[in-house]
DNA sequence: AGTCGAGTTCTTTTT
DNA sequence: GAACTCGACT
């Protein structure tokens, strides 16, 4: 028996050399199907690999057999959408071939066109030391605009708020529409609007361009761009990469797309994805890029991977009904051929609310401890952050370790902000958000008062010919700090010299160390009383940027990894019990999967039911659910759900009311003490079809 | 005019 | 918890 256990790290002993490459039996280490696709011929392909069925594998064996016909790893471009699967990805090339993950250009499609504008920025005015913008910097920025040319736009309170039309305006940009279409399709009732917010679109580009920033955005945009406006830097990629892999290609964009095409003009792609997985459209993932690529690329193979080695054959017959369900016009057809024992039946567990919710699925687990699992092997999923709060708390209150992708990522933290934008401001002086972020944390500078001494320096600046460092410290700029700031103000401008010295001098290091020590240092020990704490996630900064030897570089991957370090760990080095958003899980795999808070309204989401968003997403939110399962999967109904601190009576997730009975075995939860549901007459017609009879609209008080 | 603190409301998903 | 509103204070 072949082993296909995707995870398993060791298969290949611990050393492997450039030698190791040689000894790869690729005949007898994959599949029938996977082989054809790890030895298919030049020339473009698809390669549909359903969930669960050794993708990565299958993707890692291409490169490392790509290798062994003679390819030179610099030749190989491997585009990936998270960082974290273009990290598992290299890793495991490298372990795989012996050959130094470096040495290929691989990433997430931001990273990488990021580094194609390092290059080839100058091609559409960016200039080398440009920044890159996070999400709520942008959305500050797009604000700005909006009250500058606007005043009264975002007084009147049925204008969006900047953060929506950023998204409108980001989603636009990614499925490479005109703004003002899109405006015109969100707000058909007001065509002014629509106007106008095109004329924030335009007034955000140029800004972003005159002051050297890009959004995430641009990071794609303006690649594209650069390979369609320069002759030179296409025909360098064109010619460079003679084998492009892109990873999860039912979540790209048209942009993503255009790019790939652009550079893949002797259409040298292997697109490998699963269309019943696309759960990104609403960042403009079009599903037509892989249902129309064959179009695109005249003389595709197609190559489909079927046979399932993750979840047990009940699980598989689950999510099979799952894709039943879908009303869609095309797709591609395939099945999960099951390979694995048979286990129980997957669970379904209506419980009274979301306290019963939490206590059942923490006594499930405790029974899978006690029976030998590791709390490794447990994950538990929701469409939303906030879902999980309960069992968050329950979790914390029983102490069992658990790690949590949280909405809070590392990079995002306020503290680590308030220090890479002083960082951000040295690399780039016209970086307008950054300056606004540090220079508001002294007292009496708020907004206006930022904007006011950031202009004036700018004006010193340009008038005197010295640079933006010297200009703050200047007599005329330090006598409009309001008296309040004036000792915080001195502090951080000798900080700031000291770093604007040192990056012109010293490796990124000693820069970060500098900053980390400097002012800011003694601003957060009188500002929180959790300083220490603060001041270690500053030290690890430090860390970090020892492995750089370019600031602007550094700052970049900075942004760009943001959810690298976003696990909160609550023990550390301990086996930990993972809760996760569905989107966070994708690719990963369980044991054991609790998908809690399946009703309409949480799973599929309010918005999508009531026409705003996708119900079909949703669905297909539901098969990546169920299909992280292993061994046994736990779907869980919260009766009643607290919207806004009253209980309100939920409907049973259609998902689950759309799944034949026979396929799942329902269970009752016990009657949990901490519930206030046990009103005496509770569960009444489980014994099949689920059937919800009245009483639970009693407030909790 | 602009900053700041208290109180309120509502949470999608991510590079 | 964070983002927003509102009123008080400088």
């Amino acid at each position: 028996m072949y082993d296909y256990e995707d995870e398993d790290d060791d298969l290949f002993g611990d050393a492997p050399t450039a030698a190791a490459k040689a000894q790869i039996d690729f005949r007898a280490e994959l599949n029938d199907d996977q082989y054809a696709a790890v030895t298919a011929p030049d020339g473009p392909a698809i390669v549909l690999a359903g969930a669960g069925s050794g993708k990565t594998r299958t993707l890692t064996y291409r490169v490392a057999y790509l290798l062994t016909q003679g390819a030179l790893p610099e030749e190989i471009l491997l585009l990936t959408f998270t960082n974290k699967a273009s990290r598992e990805m290299l890793d495991r090339v490298e372990h795989l071939t012996g050959v130094a993950s470096h040495q290929f250009l691989g990433g997430t499609f931001h990273h990488v066109g990021g580094q194609v504008l390092r290059s080839f920025g100058d091609v559409v005015g960016l200039p080398r030391n440009y920044t890159i913008l996070d999400d709520s910097d942008s959305d500050a920025l797009l604000g700005e605009i909006i009250r500058e040319s606007d005043p009264d736009f975002l007084k009147k309170k049925d204008n969006p708020k900047p953060k929506v039309l950023k998204n409108l305006i980001s989603f636009a940009r990614n499925v490479m529409r005109p703004v003002e279409e899109a405006a015109r399709a969100r707000y058909p009732s007001n065509r002014d609007v629509a106007e106008q917010i095109a004329f924030f679109a335009e007034e955000y580009r140029e800004t972003k361009l005159r002051r050297g920033l890009t959004d995430y955005d641009d990071l794609l945009e303006l690649w594209l761009k650069v390979l369609e406006s320069n002759d030179e830097a296409a025909t360098y990629y064109q010619n460079r990469f003679r084998h492009i892999l892109v990873d999860e290609y039912q979540d790209v964009n048209v942009l993503q797309a255009s790019i790939v095409d652009k550079i893949a003009a002797n259409h040298q792609i292997m697109a490998v994805g699963d269309d019943a997985q696309c759960i990104y459209t609403w960042r403009g993932a079009d599903l037509d890029q892989i249902l129309d690529f064959p179009k695109r690329h005249p003389e595709t193979t197609i190559y489909k991977i079927e046979t399932n080695y993750r979840s047990s054959p009940q699980i598989l017959e689950l999510a099979n009904d799952i894709l039943e369900s879908r009303s869609i016009d095309r797709s591609y057809t395939k099945i999960l051929k099951p390979s694995r024992p048979n286990e129980n039946l997957p669970v379904f567990v209506p419980a009274m609310d979301a306290y019963q919710q939490a206590d059942y699925v923490l006594n499930r687990i405790d029974r899978l401890i006690d029976s030998g699992a590791r709390y490794s092997d447990i994950a538990i999923l929701y469409r939303a952050h906030f879902h999980a709060m309960d069992i968050q708390m329950e979790l914390s209150r029983r102490g069992t370790p658990f790690v949590i992708t949280s909405g809070i990522r590392f990079f995002e933290q306020a503290h680590v902000k308030d220090l890479v934008s002083q960082l951000r401001f040295i690399v780039n002086p016209k970086d307008l958000p950054a300056f606004h972020r540090f220079a508001c944390l002294l007292p009496k500078i708020g907004e206006k008062t930022a904007s006011k001494i950031l202009n004036l320096a700018e004006t010193i600046s340009s008038k005197n010919n010295i640079p933006m460092v010297e200009a703050l410290a200047t007599e005329a700029v330090s006598k409009k700090i309001p008296a309040d700031a004036e000792e915080d103000w001195d502090a951080l401008v000798e900080t700031l010299q000291a770093v604007d010295e040192a990056a012109r001098t010293s490796p990124p290091v000693k820069v970060v160390d500098l900053a980390v020590n400097g002012w800011y240092a003694d601003f957060i020990r009188y500002t929180y009383d959790n300083w220490a704490h603060r001041e270690e996630d500053l030290e690890s900064l430090i860390e970090f940027a020892s492995r750089y030897d370019n600031l602007s570089e550094m700052l970049a991957e900075l942004i760009l990894l943001s959810s690298e370090s976003g696990n909160r760990v609550t023990r550390s080095e301990e086996s930990c019990l993972r809760l996760s958003t569905i989107h966070q899980a994708k690719g990963l795999e369980f044991p054991y999967v609790f998908i809690i808070g399946l009703a309409d309204g949480l799973f599929p989401i309010k918005r999508a039911i009531d026409g705003e968003g996708d119900l079909e997403e949703e669905r297909r939110l539901f098969y990546v659910a169920a299909t992280r399962a292993e061994k046994e999967l736990f779907m869980i109904f919260p009766m009643l759900s607290n919207q806004k601190g009253t209980p309100v009576r939920m409907q049973l997730s259609r998902f689950i009311r759309e799944l034949p009975d026979t396929h799942y075995e329902v269970e009752k939860p016990a009657p949990s003490y901490r519930s206030q549901g046990n009103y005496g007459r509770g569960n009444q017609g489980y014994g099949g079809k689920p059937k919800y009879g009245g009483g639970w609209a009693r407030r909790r008080s």
